[in-house]
DNA sequence: CGGGTACGTTACCGACCGGTAACAGGCAAG
DNA sequence: CTTGCCTGTTACCGGTCGGTAACGTACCCG
């Protein structure tokens, strides 16, 4: 009862007008569930059948939609990868090509967004915690995503001609890395926000003379 | 069979000549393994019965022993959290009231352990990850140790005259967190390799003019 | 010897885990 | 109307989860 008539929208084969493939019902509602689940409460502690009624649905249409629970888990990995890139270029954005600018935007962006009421921190480096073993598919996303980051950083240390772009840029990574950690102890007032500061601190100290 | 002849040691009442209480059997071995496998697997990932027949007993001596699994995670920590301590108060010992050297000095040691093989970071900190559950008799041991870990640095900080003592406490709690997460990620050759630079070049910036 | 203690063993509990089979209904395209 | 797709429903699978009851036995102490 009271759970919406179900309208279907379009198959998809004749005339996709509205942009994007509207292919699009139960297995979406599926995976955005299951995102906020697995990241609020990890990955281990939620089940799929868990998953599929909190998506107001039941188990084996999960299963029609997802081969099994670990191809989930690694979908949501990327998910998280795409939007925490999309979030970085549009913090990004607005300050050109100035390195240090950047820097200092991403910080202030992420001191805020850390420290938020709702953070569980990073979801990828909770994955990271939580699966051990090789095989899985989340542990390439997870390295992956991990590289990237490395990778810009010690990149944007370049551009701001440090004296040691991949020491300063590899710092930057563990601060932000901490304070992912620390978010998981301390709700509010602690470490997180000293970030920005110290990554200040850093790239003054980096600074060409 | 082969499972040794259980050699019954001392029942602990009369004279317990070799120092410490020989009451040590069962529990101990229990305990033992339990740390070994929650640090190396991950809290949920291990099972009672798997701790139980890994330490070469079952089950039921394990109920014996503990109240649930729940007080032995609690407990797990605590060890964990002793032995940390232990570990940081050895690696101070040398450097007498020097903040700066006994900073360089955990820095130094804490790089190579945490980038030693066997090394899954800091059991706490992935606790704090693994357990969402406020009334989770493992939080508020998590969250004691990290508080304190925060005092250290900081007062730390302000035995060198740091200009922020503060932020500088903070910022090497930030990049020790950090490498404890990145080393989950990256085997070797990660960025952990550059805590310990970074933590020399953020006290530099924080000297004393 | 008699009793207490520590431990092993087996069986069980209800709940949940990831995953599957089979069937029924609704809706849209042809 | 028929066909086919998508979805919901129920029941089930073997296995594991944390936790318990009952019983048997080896051992040390008095």
């Amino acid at each position: 009862m009271s759970k919406a008539v179900n309208s279907r929208s379009k198959p998809a084969e004749t005339e996709p007008e509205s942009g994007e493939s509207p292919r699009r019902r139960v297995r979406d509602r599926i995976f955005e569930t299951a995102c906020e689940l697995f990241y609020q409460q990890g990955i281990r502690a939620v089940g799929v059948d868990a998953i599929a009624s909190a998506a107001g649905t039941n188990k084996m249409s999960f299963y029609r939609s997802f081969a099994s629970k670990d191809e989930l888990v690694a979908e949501y990995l990327r998910e998280r990868d795409a939007r925490f890139w999309q979030w970085w270029d549009e913090v990004v954005a607005p300050c050109g090509a100035d390195a240090r600018a950047q820097v200092e935007a991403l910080f202030e962006a992420h001191v805020n967004k850390t420290c938020a009421k709702s953070s569980r921190g990073c979801g990828l480096a909770n994955a990271a915690v939580e699966i051990v073993e090789d095989e899985h598919p989340a542990r390439q996303v997870i390295l992956e995503h991990k590289s990237e980051i490395r990778r810009r950083f010690r990149k944007l240390a370049r551009a701001m001609a440090a004296r040691d772009p991949d020491q300063l840029g590899d710092a930057l990574m563990l601060l932000m890395e901490g304070s992912y950690l620390a978010r998981l102890t301390f709700a509010k007032g602690g470490p997180v926000g000293s970030a920005a500061d110290a990554a200040r601190t850093l790239m003054d100290a980096h600074r060409p003379r």
